[in-house]
DNA sequence: GACATCACG
DNA sequence: GACGTACGTGATGTCC
C-alpha cells in the first residue's frame, strides 16, 4: 500500500517535451535498421531516461516521479491571445510520429506518464509542485525552462539535467534579477520572442527587474507608471499597460489544473523487464538493450533487424529497376495487403496520375505506392477501355480496376494518419489532387524539396533529372504513352499494360531518392532549412492555390477591346511614317527599317546578327524620330493585351470563377517562389495604363482585398548583413532611405533634396544589391561610365561595410562553392571560379543571393505561420509577390486581419535570427488589387 | 525551340 | 589591360 505523500517524500517532475526536443536535435536522424522508421529522438529519449534512472541513487533519490508532456496545440492561452506561440516553427515531420513512441518508452521504463488536453506540461508541473509543497514534501523539476522558475522555493527546486546544475531561489535571482514570486512580473514586461509573449516594447529582463525592484511589483509599477523618470520608458508602460497585463496572464502558470490522478499515483516503481526489454528490442536499440539487460540481469532479447526480417532495407544499389516488381492493384483485398505493409513500416512513397498538369482541373486517374525499392504498385481507378472514346463509342472503364470510392475510402485513413509519413516528388501537386477528393495528406516528405535544400543552384530538381543523377537510372518517359500535339491523349486513355510500369516506377524512384536524401540532408547541414522553410510551404501554398483570386472577365474584356482600337490606330500611324505595312511585332523587320532603310544612327547588332530594338534603344532614338515612340506605345499595349487582358481570361476556372496560379517552390535558386500558369507575380503596376489591369483582380461580394508588403526589405537586410550603421539608424528612424543615401553621397541636406538626386541614389542602392558595376550603373542612369564609377567609389567610401561584404561574399563563394542566407539556406555558385565573363555573372549572383534569399526566407516564415495566426478570422491568404502578401477578408474584419498579419510578418525572422534593423510592413485595402496595393 | 522583348520584385 | 556586365523570375510573339 502507498503512503500518503508528505514530509520526507521527494517528487521528480520531468519536462517530457524538453527531453524529446533535446534528444531530437542532439542526434543525427537515425532510422530503425529494419525498415527506416525515424527513431533518433526516441533513441535519445530512452538514453536520457536510462541515465536519469541510473543517477537516482542515494539519500536524495526521488520517492515519486512522473514525466509530463504537452498535449494538443491549442490551450487556454490561445483563447486569451491568438498569437501565443504563433511564431513557433512547426514540429519537424519526422519527429511527429516519434512522439507516441516516447510515451510508450516512458511507460516501458515503468515511469508515470501524464498529460492533459488543452494544458501545457508547465501547468501540470506547476499544479503537482504546489500540491507536493502543500503536503510538506520536496519537489525537483527536471527542466531548464525559465517559464518554470516562478515555482522555485519552499521545497521546490529545478535541475538542469544537461549541466547537472540545481537552481534554487538564488539561482532564479541570478537569472531574473528578482526572486521567484516576482518572476512573472519581469516576464510580463520583458516578453518572450520564443513564445511570442508581447511584453513591453524595448524592455528587456534587466530593465524589467530594475523597475520591479524599484516599485515592488507589477501592479504597483503600472499604477504609478507616471513616476518613472525616463520619459520614453514611462510612455511605453503607460501605452502598453493592457498588453503587459495580458503578458502576465500568459506567463503565469495554472497551479490548479484539474487532474485525474494524485501524487500517490506517482510513486517510484522499479523497471519491469517484461515491459522494457520487448520495447527496446522492437526499437532495435542494440547497445542500450544490451546494457540494460546486463544491469537487470536478464537475458538479452533477440533483435531482428536483419534483412530477413526486414524487407525494406536492402541497399539501394543492390535492387535493379525491374518492372517485374510492379503490380496492378485491382481489388480491395490486394489494396488491403499494401495498406498492411504501409502500417508495418510507417511510411510510403505516393504518386498520383491525372488527366492533366493543372491540379485544379485535372482528374485523379490512378495512384501508385511503394514501400520498398523495386516493389511498387499502381492502382488504376478510371482508365477507359480500349476504343471507348470513339465518337459513338461507350465510356466503358477498362477491366481490372477497383471502384474509385472504395480505394479512396481505404486510403484516406492512411494518407491522413499522423504516424504514417507520405513521401512524394513535388507533393504539392499530389496534395492538391487529393484535396480535390476530400483527402488532406499529412505528414509528408518531398524529394524535390530535399534536393532543392541540398543542391539549390547546382541543377534542376525534377524527378527525371534526380533519378539520372542520383540513381543512375532513366525513368520511363511519358511521351510514348501520351503522344504529342493534336493526337495526344490523357493518362486515363493509356492502356493498363503501359500505365502500370510507368506509374509504379515513379513511386519506386521517389522512395529510392528519399532513402538516399534523408541522411544526406543532415550531412549537408540543411535539415533545418528543409524542415522550416521548404516542407511546410507545401500545405500553405496548396491552400492558397486552391483558393485562387477572383478576376472579373468583363473588366478584362473591355480593356482588351480598348487596347485593340488604340493599337490599330498606332499601326496606321506607324505605316504612314514608314511608308508601307510591315509586322510591327517583329523586332527583326523593325530593326532593318530603322537602321537600314531610314538610316538612323546607333544601330547595334547582337550575337545573332539582328539589330537590337529594345525599349532602351528606342527610348534613345525617340529624340531623333517619331517612329520609335509609336513603336514603344504599341509594344506596351501589345504586351498588356496578349499577356494580361487576353491570356488571363483563359485562366479563369469555370468552376470557381477564379484564377488559380501555381507556385514553384524549387524554381528560383535564391529561395524565392515563382508563379506560373498564370504568372501572378508580374501583374503590371509601374505604368498607369498597366496598373489598371489590377482593377480586374477583385474581392468576392461582401469581402475586401488586403495587401501587406515589406518596406525596403532587401536594403534592410543588406544593412544588417553588411553592418552599415548609417543605414540601420536611418531605417530605425523611419527616414527616406534613398534621400538619406543621396544626402550622404552628394553632401546635399535633406531639406534641399531634389527628385533627380534622390533618383540617382536610389539606382545606386539597388545597384549595390545586384552586385554593382560601373558599367551597369552607367547604363541604368544614362551617365558616362567614369561618372558612375565615381559614384560607386564614393558610396564605398561612405559605407565601407558594403565593399567588405562584397569581397567577403565572393571569397566565401570561391572557397565553399556556395553562399548562405541568414537562415542557413545554401545557394550554390558553381561558376564562381570560371574564367571569362561568366565569373562576373557568378560573382554578382553570389553577392545578391544572400540578400534576396534572406528576404525570401523571411516571407516564407511569415507565410508558414500565417494560417495559425489568422485561423480565427474570416480571411484567406491568396497571393505572394516576393515582398507582398495579398488576402481576401470579410468586410469588417480588415483591421483585425491587418493587425494579425502585420505582426506575423514583422516578427517573421524571430526567434532564429535577430535582425539589427526592424522590418516594417505597409498595408492597404480595397475592392480590387489596384486600390489595395 | 531559340531569341528578343517586357511584365514584376 | 581587355573582357562585357546590373540580381531573380515567366509569358508572349517571331522566326527558323
Amino acid at each position: 500500500m502507498t503512503n500518503t505523500f508528505g514530509k520526507g517524500h521527494h517528487l521528480h517532475l520531468i519536462d517530457g517535451s524538453a527531453f524529446i526536443f533535446r534528444a531530437y536535435h542532439a542526434l543525427p536522424p537515425l532510422t530503425r535498421k529494419s525498415d527506416g522508421l525515424p527513431i533518433g529522438a526516441v533513441s535519445g529519449f530512452c538514453n536520457m531516461l536510462h541515465r536519469y534512472v541510473e543517477g537516482n541513487t542515494g539519500p536524495d533519490a526521488p520517492t515519486h516521479v512522473a514525466v509530463i508532456f504537452d498535449k494538443g496545440s491549442h490551450t487556454f492561452r490561445n483563447d486569451m491571445y491568438d498569437l501565443y506561440k504563433a511564431n513557433r516553427d512547426a514540429m519537424p515531420e519526422d519527429l511527429r510520429p516519434q512522439i507516441p513512441l516516447t510515451r510508450r518508452a516512458t511507460e516501458a521504463f515503468n515511469i508515470a506518464c501524464k498529460e492533459k488536453e488543452g494544458y501545457e506540461a508547465d501547468d501540470i508541473i506547476a499544479t503537482l509542485a504546489v500540491q507536493a509543497r502543500a503536503a510538506g514534501g520536496r519537489c525537483t523539476i527536471i527542466s531548464s525552462d525559465k517559464d518554470l522558475m516562478q515555482l522555485v522555493g519552499d521545497g521546490v527546486e529545478m535541475l538542469d539535467a544537461m549541466k547537472n546544475k540545481r537552481i534554487d531561489r538564488d539561482g532564479v535571482f541570478e537569472k531574473f534579477g528578482v526572486y521567484p514570486e516576482r518572476v512573472v512580473d519581469v516576464q510580463a514586461l520583458a516578453g518572450d520572442s520564443v513564445d511570442n509573449v508581447p511584453g513591453a516594447p524595448g524592455i528587456g529582463i534587466k530593465t524589467a527587474a530594475l523597475l520591479i525592484n524599484e516599485f515592488g511589483d507589477l501592479d504597483a509599477l503600472l499604477e504609478r507608471a507616471a513616476e518613472i523618470k525616463q520619459p520614453k520608458r514611462r510612455q511605453t508602460l503607460i501605452d502598453h499597460a493592457d498588453q503587459i497585463r495580458l503578458s502576465r496572464r500568459l506567463v503565469l502558470l495554472d497551479e490548479a489544473t484539474p487532474l485525474d490522478f494524485t501524487l500517490e499515483d506517482l510513486e517510484v516503481r522499479t523497471p519491469d523487464p517484461d515491459q522494457l526489454m520487448p520495447f527496446l528490442a522492437e526499437m532495435e536499440f542494440r547497445t542500450l538493450t544490451k546494457r540494460i539487460a546486463d544491469q537487470l540481469k536478464v537475458e538479452m532479447p533477440e533483435i531482428n533487424d536483419t534483412p530477413a526480417n526486414a524487407p525494406a532495407a536492402p541497399e539501394i544499389a543492390d535492387v535493379p529497376f525491374d518492372k517485374a516488381g510492379y503490380s496492378q492493384v485491382d481489388s480491395a483485398e490486394a489494396l488491403q495487403g499494401w495498406i498492411d505493409q504501409i502500417y508495418e513500416r510507417g511510411y510510403v512513397a505516393v504518386d498520383t496520375e491525372t488527366t492533366g498538369l493543372n491540379e485544379m482541373t485535372a482528374e485523379l486517374v490512378g495512384i501508385s505506392l511503394c514501400v520498398e525499392p523495386g516493389t511498387a504498385c499502381y492502382i488504376p481507378l478510371i482508365h477507359k477501355a480500349a476504343g471507348s472514346d470513339d465518337l459513338f463509342g461507350s465510356d466503358d472503364l477498362a477491366e481490372g480496376q477497383m471502384p474509385l470510392e472504395t480505394a479512396l475510402e481505404m486510403l484516406k485513413p492512411v494518407l491522413e494518419d499522423e504516424s504514417i509519413l507520405k513521401i512524394g516528388q513535388n507533393m504539392k501537386y499530389d496534395a492538391k489532387v487529393f484535396a480535390q477528393v476530400g483527402i488532406t495528406v499529412a505528414p509528408i516528405d518531398d524529394t524535390m524539396l530535399m534536393s532543392y535544400a541540398m543542391h539549390g543552384g547546382l541543377h534542376g530538381h525534377g524527378m527525371d533529372a534526380l533519378s539520372e543523377r542520383y540513381l543512375g537510372h532513366t525513368p520511363l518517359p511519358i511521351k510514348p504513352l501520351l503522344g504529342s500535339g493534336k493526337s495526344a491523349i490523357t493518362f486515363d486513355k493509356v492502356p493498363l499494360s503501359e500505365a502500370v510500369p510507368y506509374a509504379a516506377e515513379d513511386a519506386d524512384v521517389t522512395l529510392r531518392l528519399w532513402q538516399q536524401f534523408k541522411p544526406a540532408l543532415h550531412r549537408a547541414q540543411v535539415t533545418k532549412v528543409y524542415e522550416t522553410l521548404e516542407r511546410p510551404m507545401v500545405a500553405v501554398l496548396a491552400d492558397m492555390e486552391r483558393a485562387g483570386i477572383k478576376v472579373d472577365r468583363d473588366t478584362l474584356s473591355r480593356m482588351s477591346n480598348a487596347f485593340s482600337q488604340k493599337m490599330a490606330a498606332l499601326e496606321d500611324e506607324v505605316y504612314t511614317l514608314v511608308g508601307r505595312k510591315f509586322n510591327v511585332g517583329s523586332p527583326k523587320q523593325l530593326g532593318e527599317i530603322l537602321f537600314d532603310e531610314m538610316g538612323l544612327q546607333g544601330g547595334k547588332k547582337g550575337k545573332t546578327g539582328a539589330y537590337a530594338t529594345g525599349a532602351d534603344v528606342l527610348e534613345d532614338l525617340a529624340t531623333e524620330h517619331e517612329l520609335p515612340r509609336r513603336i514603344l506605345d504599341w509594344r506596351q499595349l501589345s504586351k498588356l493585351k496578349s499577356t494580361y487582358t487576353d491570356a488571363l481570361q483563359d485562366h479563369i476556372n469555370p468552376d470557381t470563377g477564379r484564377v488559380h496560379t501555381s507556385y514553384s517552390i524549387a524554381g528560383a535558386s535564391t529561395g524565392r517562389l515563382a508563379s506560373t500558369d498564370p504568372n501572378l507575380q508580374n501583374i503590371p503596376i509601374r505604368s498607369e495604363e498597366g496598373r489598371r489591369i489590377r482593377e480586374a483582380f477583385v474581392a468576392e461580394e461582401g469581402k475586401t482585398l488586403v495587401a501587406l508588403d515589406y518596406s525596403q526589405i532587401e536594403l534592410r537586410i543588406l544593412a544588417h548583413i553588411a553592418d552599415i550603421p548609417a543605414l540601420k539608424t536611418a531605417f530605425d528612424d523611419g527616414q527616406d532611405i534613398h534621400a538619406m543615401t543621396a544626402s550622404e553621397m552628394f553632401d546635399v541636406p535633406l531639406d534641399e533634396m531634389t527628385p533627380e538626386i534622390r533618383r540617382q541614389a536610389k539606382a545606386i542602392n539597388f545597384g549595390v544589391i545586384y552586385g554593382i558595376s560601373g558599367f551597369g550603373l552607367a547604363r541604368n542612369l544614362r551617365i558616362p561610365r567614369s561618372e558612375a564609377q565615381g559614384f560607386i567609389d564614393r558610396y564605398f567610401e561612405r559605407f565601407p561595410g558594403i565593399r567588405a561584404y562584397m569581397d567577403d561574399t565572393k571569397a566565401f563563394a570561391k572557397e565553399h562553392g556556395y553562399v548562405e542566407t541568414l537562415f542557413g539556406r545554401r545557394i550554390h555558385t558553381p561558376n564562381i571560379g570560371a574564367k571569362g565573363p561568366q565569373a562576373g555573372f557568378a560573382a554578382r549572383a553570389a553577392i545578391n543571393a544572400p540578400i534576396q534569399g534572406t528576404a525570401a526566407d523571411v516571407i516564407r516564415r511569415a507565410m508558414i505561420r500565417m494560417p495559425a495566426a489568422i485561423a480565427e478570422l474570416p480571411a484567406k491568404m491568396l497571393l505572394q509577390v516576393h515582398d507582398e502578401l495579398l488576402f481576401e477578408v470579410d468586410q469588417g474584419a480588415q483591421d483585425a486581419l491587418i493587425e494579425a498579419a502585420r505582426s506575423v510578418m514583422e516578427s517573421a525572422a524571430d526567434p532564429v535570427v535577430h535582425l539589427d534593423v526592424k522590418l516594417t510592413v505597409d498595408a492597404g485595402q480595397g475592392p480590387n488589387w489596384a486600390v489595395a496595393h
